[in-house]
DNA sequence: GATGAATGAGCGTTCATTCAT
DNA sequence: TATGAATGAACGCTCATTCAT
C-alpha cells in the first residue's frame, strides 16, 4: 500500500499500473489480488488509511469546542501533517477534481470533513467574527489554497512562513 | 475540443479515450486524426485555448499598476472567469496536481501566471501592507483555495457570497 | 507512378502509404483514386511499367538466337538497364521473395522472363557447352547474383568490375 | 518464434500481424508480450538465432584457411543450410532488400558475413587464381544468385544439380 | 501464501478507401 | 478534374484480472 500511495501520487491512479506496484513492492502481480480485490479497492483502502491517518491526529478533543490556542495547534498540526503525509493529500486534492474516479471518495471525505469543518465553523463563531459565514468562508478558502500550494507548488511559498502568514491572516480576518 | 474539454474536466485526461470523444462528438475515431496529431496535442490545445481565453480577459491594463478598483474588478473578473471557463480550469487543477501528464503545462502556466502574480504582488506593496510577503502568501492562497471550492465543489459555498467573503478579507489581511 | 516506385523501393510496399505518394506527387488523396483503382492497382501497374521498360530494351532481334557479341551486348544493357531503373529492379526483387503482395507477379515474371531465359539457354547449347543444362545454372545463377549485388548492395563491388567479370566467366564456364 | 518466422517469411515483416502470430501459433496477442517486447524484438530475436545456426554450422575451422576441399565442403553445407533454414534464409533477403526495416540488420549482418567473405576470399587468393578480385566477384554472385533461387524459386532448378554445377562453375573460374 | 502464464478488452494511432462537393 | 472530410477496420501494444500450480 506505502509503494502503492507513493505511485499513485507521484504519476497519478491511472498511469500506475498493478505491475508497476508489484514490481516496486518486490511481489507478483498475482499475490496482489490476495490483498486487494481490484486496483480500485488499492485506492480505496489507501484514502480510508489517509482519512484515518489525518483525522486521527486531528482530533484535538471531543467536547467539539476549539479554544484559540488548540485553534492555532489544529492549523499548525494540519500544516505538519501535510509535511508528513504530502503523497495523501497530493492524491486526495487530485480524486477530488475527478469525482468520478472513485465514488466512495466523496461520501468519505464529507464524513471524515464534515465535522471536522463543523469544528471549525464553531470556532469562527465564538471567536467574535462580526460575520461567522463569510469568515468561516474565507477562512477556509485560504487553508485549502495553502494547502495545495504545499501539495502542488511547494517551492513557491517558504512552508513555515506560508504556515505563519495563514495564522495571523485568520485573526485578521477574524477581529477585523 | 469542446467535447474533448469536456470529457477530460469530468473524468481526467486519462480515464477519457480518444474513443468516448469522437462518440460523443458524433465523428468517427479516425477523423480525430484529421484535426489533431495526437491526444496530447488535443490537451495542449485546450489549453492553450483556456490559457488565452481566461489571460485575454484578465490582462487589466499595461502600466503594470493595480488601483484598488482594480484589483477588486481583477478579483470579481477571475470569479467570473471561473464561472464561464470552469472546465478549463477544473482541467487545469487536475493538471497542477499530476505534472507528468502534460510537460508542457508547467511552462505555459509559468509563462502566462507569473506577470499576473507579479502584478498582484505590486498592488499588496502598494497598498499599505506592514508584511507585503505575507500578505501575499496569505492573499494568493485564499484566491486559490477560493477558486479550488469554485471547481471542486461548487455546492459547498454560494459563489456570491465566496466572492465578497474573499474581497473583504483581502482588505481585512492588508490593512489589519 | 514515378513517386510511387521511388517510395516502393525506398521504404517498400507496406511502409508507403497512399498518403505519402500523394503528398509527395503534389495532389489530393482522393484523386489518386481516379487514376488508380487501389493501391494494388498501383503496384500493379508499376510492375507492368517496369516489364514493359526493361523488355523493350533487351529484345535485341527475334530470330531468337544470339551470337556471342549479342550474349556479351545483352548482359552489358541488363546491367546498364538496371543502374538506369534500380527502383524498378530492387522492388522486383522484393516481390519476388513475397510473392503474396501481387499474385500478379508470378505470372507476368514468368510472361516476359521465359522468352529471355529460353534466348538464352539457346545460346548457352549454341556455344560449344558440355554440359548446356548445368553451364545455363550456373550463369543464371552468376548473373542474378551480380544484379541482386547491384540493387542491394551496390558498394560491395565496382560496377564496371562486376560487369567485367561475371562476363569473362560466363566465357570461361561455357568454354572450361 | 517458429511461426512468426514461418509468417515473416512467407509474407514479409509488415504483412504479418501480431495477431496472425498469436492465433497461428494459438496463444493470445497479449501473451505475446510476456515473451517479445515488441514486433521489432521478435524480428531480431529471429534474425539473432538466424545468424547463429547458420554461422555456427558454417564455420568450418579457425586457422583461417580453407583447402580445395574445405571449400567444396563449405558450398555444399551452405547449400543444406539453405535447404534447412529456408524460412530464415529468405527473411534474410527480404530484410536484405528493404534496409529500413531493422537497422540491426545490417550491422549484424556484416559482423557474421564479413569473416566468412575474407575467408573465402582467401581461398580464391591461394588457389592459383590470375585474378583474384574478379574471381572473387564472379563466385559471390554465382553462390548468391544460386541461394536466391533456391529461396525465391526453388521450382525452377533441381537444387542438387544446381549444387553440383555452382562448383563446378567455381573452379572453371578459378583455374579459367 | 505466492507465482507468473494467460487472457481479452481496450488503448492511441494509421491508413486504404469512399464520396459529397 | 480535383479535393479533403470522413469512415472503419486493423494495427502494435498495455493492463487489470484470473487461475492452475
Amino acid at each position: 500500500m506505502d509503494t502503492a500511495l507513493e505511485l499513485f501520487a507521484e504519476n497519478g491512479y491511472h498511469s500506475t499500473s498493478i505491475s508497476k506496484i508489484a514490481q516496486k513492492a518486490g511481489i507478483s502481480k498475482g499475490l496482489t489480488y490476495n490483498y486487494f480485490e481490484s486496483k480500485t479497492d488499492i485506492l480505496n483502502e489507501i484514502m480510508d488509511q489517509g482519512f484515518n491517518e489525518i483525522y486521527d491526529n486531528l482530533d484535538i478533543n471531543h467536547d467539539g469546542i476549539l479554544s484559540e490556542d488548540e485553534f492555532i495547534y489544529f492549523i499548525k498540526q494540519n500544516f505538519k501533517l501535510i509535511r508528513d503525509n504530502m503523497q495523501h493529500w497530493k492524491l486526495f486534492f487530485s480524486l477530488m477534481l475527478q469525482p468520478k474516479v472513485s465514488a466512495a471518495f466523496a461520501q468519505k471525505y464529507e464524513e471524515k470533513v464534515g465535522p471536522i469543518l463543523n469544528l471549525f465553523f464553531g470556532f469562527v463563531q465564538s471567536s467574535g467574527s462580526k460575520n461567522p459565514e463569510s469568515d468561516f468562508m474565507a477562512i477556509s478558502s485560504m487553508l485549502e489554497g495553502a494547502f495545495l500550494y504545499c501539495v502542488a507548488a511547494p517551492d513557491m511559498f517558504p512552508l513555515e512562513k506560508l504556515e505563519e502568514a495563514v495564522i495571523q491572516s485568520c485573526f485578521k480576518i477574524l477581529k477585523g
